[in-house]
DNA sequence: GAGCACTGC
């Protein structure tokens, strides 16, 4: 502990921190900023104000720090030292150090905006910009200049970001401390590889022959491609075992082994033998495997994301950033001098590669984040209260510089850079569409009290609309089992393992079937008959649903039960219902209540077949997944309407997911989709921040403008918004 | 008749 880099610096970042109220901590890997940042301003009086809380992007690793410190103090875990994360709050009146995760943080600051419990706040791994990190990073842009005089904010971030975020805080200062990993040597390809897969087996068996000692890790961006490369590992490394002089251990590496499975990776190594580990880029922050000494990195990775336009996600293997290539590498420098295999060319990193990673805050459906933002008690929201601040139209202007602020720090740098990058005001027009669809907010993009419930459920919104309407119409219970299956859904069926498709086939049949009416349906049959079993563990097993899964749903569902009986007035029926088979009536309250919520997420069959037009967005023909439970009547037809949780482009578009609605209820929908004026639902985002550069004359002719040319005026808005924003970062 | 990168409240 005494010789962590970190302490070497403790003087700088203190004086750093005395005389700024923001600082940069710039902590490459092994630095020790994670567990002696925290102790350091424990040391230097900081706890006495108040807590001093460390946000994690993961779970584990709150955990595991907040351990780590409670044993360098010499403390309870729990005590001095706590940790908070879903589920689990190991913190008291005495805890001065709390390690949480930025989610939990978000939630708490629900409840307290102000977040006066607070005298620090650390985010730390701020560069791996997780869509949680980044919503607080603007909520403490807003929070230091409300509560200057007694908080602080440390912000740790890798090398390549550092200063973006520096100017994000007006140039706060920024502190290096040099991290404490051993050099890596990188090497480039001459050429770009025809075949990343075989250019990853050449390079790996390469290393086998020729490199000593040390484990080898593999970067690849899927199961199939590990499973692939496993094989031919495995093939090629025993033809070879005469010549070599150690024997060979070739282990897959990803999310979706068992935990079982994964442990080998972990587990001791035996004497004189190398092993290779293919992984996903789990291992490239998540997961730590000690023993690495060569690192191949393919450069790609597999990346999730929306297109506002068309509601419709898509799995992209897509390009790394810098960062990402850093950290990759880094995993060989963890023990002693490493080397990594870059399967590309360098000009590719220097010339192709972005610095950053694209943050998830581009890449997903913001209608939950907007939700979140409108119901913090900022100036958009019960504007009687709040009197003594600013008059309501400069309290409007004031939250949308906080969320075009956040939203500008994440989109504007990249826009020009990558093509998946979409505009922060097309993902913002989807996000508030949506809400305004789901009554989240008015046809004046103003918070409804509907919404302002819904942003207390830690659910997407439509989730968190769906148990609403339930709660209306007395299937609160049936609406909480699905969605807290939901919430779950990918880590409950069984992983694609061989030997048990023919079983599974089996049993698959014995399952619920959802009655004809679709998956949400199933989900919820499903979690019925587990209960019906008193939550039996081999139930489980036999039908081949994953265990921790199942458990985790009943956490979910207890969780959302306590928050709907917190929040809803009158009494709520969250008991999971007794006599499953009395209730397999048409579940059409239930169905109602799905469709209200997933008003944004409609589906129409066509007439001659049965694709499906989605409706609401720019109309696209999708199928029903082959997965869903929903099937053909005796005509050969689909349903006329459905619901669905997901529209997703793999081999096609396709609708994950389903469940069938009526035209009665649909139809109202449709009208409001018809009536919206995304003028209006924003707020005069545009408009009032126009006033501020513009005489108040202009403004029927800009929105003249407006129903002419839209790109004009949106790039016309966007220049008024940087030169407002200058202007007022000059103050 | 297809397929699942990784987190988190």
């Amino acid at each position: 502990m005494a010789d962590l880099p970190i302490l070497q610096f403790e003087e700088t970042i203190m004086k750093a921190v005395e005389e700024n109220t923001v600082v940069v901590i710039i902590g490459e890997t092994g630095s020790g900023k994670s567990t002696q940042l925290s102790q350091i301003l424990h040391r230097r009086g900081y706890t006495k104000s108040g807590i001093v809380g460390v946000t994690q992007p993961r779970r584990v690793a709150a955990v595991s720090v907040a351990r780590r410190v409670s044993q360098e103090l010499g403390v309870r875990l729990g005590d001095e030292v706590g940790y908070a994360i879903r589920f689990e709050d190991r913190t008291s009146e005495r805890t001065r150090i709390k390690y949480l995760t930025d989610g939990v943080l978000l939630r708490e600051s629900l409840s307290n905006p102000e977040l006066d419990q607070y005298s620090v706040v650390i985010l730390d791994e701020a560069h791996e910009r997780s869509l949680n990190t980044d919503i607080l990073l603007g909520l403490m842009k807003r929070l230091v200049k409300r509560r200057a005089s007694n908080f602080k904010v440390l912000i740790t971030s890798a090398t390549l970001d550092g200063e973006k975020v520096s100017q994000f805080f007006s140039e706060c200062p920024v502190v290096r401390v040099p991290g404490k990993l051993f050099p890596v040597e990188i090497m480039y390809s001459h050429e770009r590889p025809i075949s990343y897969l075989e250019s990853s087996l050449a390079t790996a068996l390469e290393i086998h022959m020729k490199e000593g000692e040390g484990d080898v890790l593999i970067f690849m961006t899927g199961q199939d491609d590990i499973d692939k490369l496993v094989s031919k590992l495995e093939d090629r490394v025993r033809s070879l075992e005469e010549g070599s002089c150690m024997d060979a251990i070739i282990l897959p590496l990803h999310g979706s082994l068992q935990p079982e499975m994964q442990v080998r990776v972990f587990g001791p190594r035996p004497p004189n033998c190398r092993r290779f580990i293919v992984a996903t880029n789990i291992a490239e922050t998540s997961l730590t495997v000690d023993g690495v000494v060569y690192v191949i990195d393919s450069g790609y990775v597999k990346q999730r994301q929306y297109n506002p336009s068309t509601g419709m996600y898509s799995l992209d293997v897509v390009q790394i950033s810098k960062v990402q290539a850093n950290q990759r590498a880094g995993r060989a420098g963890r023990t002693r001098p490493g080397k990594c295999y870059r399967l590309y060319p360098s000009a590719v990193y220097e010339d192709e590669f972005l610095d950053v990673t694209i943050p998830e805050i581009q890449r997903s459906s913001l209608a939950g984040s907007v939700l979140y933002l409108k119901s913090l008690d900022l100036p958009d929201i019960d504007i009687l209260k709040f009197d003594f601040l600013d008059s309501p139209s400069r309290k409007i202007v004031f939250f949308f510089r906080c969320v075009s602020s956040l939203f500008r720090h994440t989109f504007i740098a990249y826009n020009r850079l990558h093509p998946i990058a979409f505009a922060a005001a097309e993902s913002l027009q989807d996000a508030l569409k949506q809400l305004y669809l789901i009554d989240a907010i008015d046809e004046n993009g103003l918070i409804t009290r509907i919404g302002k419930t819904m942003a207390e459920l830690p659910l997407e919104p439509s989730l968190s609309r769906t148990l609403m309407e339930a709660n209306e119409h007395g299937c609160l219970s049936q609406a909480l089992t699905v969605a807290a299956m939901l919430s779950a859904e990918t880590t409950l069926l069984p992983g694609r393992s061989k030997n048990t498709e023919k079983k599974r086939k089996h049993d698959y049949l014995d399952l619920p079937d959802g009655s004809g009416w679709g998956d949400h349906i199933q989900l919820l049959q499903i979690y019925e008959c587990w209960h019906q079993t008193n939550y039996d563990i081999d139930w489980c097993k036999d039908y081949q649903l994953q265990v921790r899964g199942m458990k985790f749903v009943k956490d979910v569902r207890r969780q959302l039960s306590q928050i709907m009986q917190k929040i809803a007035r009158g009494p709520l029926d969250v008991q999971t219902s007794r006599r499953w088979k009395e209730s397999q009536q048409d579940y059409h309250n239930l169905r109602r209540a799905l469709c209200v919520g997933y008003a944004n997420q409609l589906a129409e069959r066509m007439v001659y077949h049965n694709g499906y037009r989605t409706l609401g967005f720019k109309p696209q023909v999708v199928q029903v997944h082959p997965s869903s439970v929903l099937k053909p009547d005796d005509e050969g037809k689909l349903p006329d309407y459905v619901v669905y949780q997901e529209l997703i482009a793999t081999s096609r578009p396709y609708l994950r997911t389903v469940c069938a609605v009526n035209i009665a209820w649909v139809t109202p929908i449709l009208d409001k989709v018809n009536k919206i004026n995304i003028n209006k639902l924003s707020g005069g985002i545009g408009r009032i921040e126009e006033h501020t550069e513009e005489n108040m004359s202009d403004l029927p002719k800009t929105e003249n403008v407006v129903a002419a040319v839209p790109d004009d005026h949106e790039s016309k808005i966007q220049a008024a918004r940087e030169r407002f924003l200058a202007r007022k970062g000059k103050k």
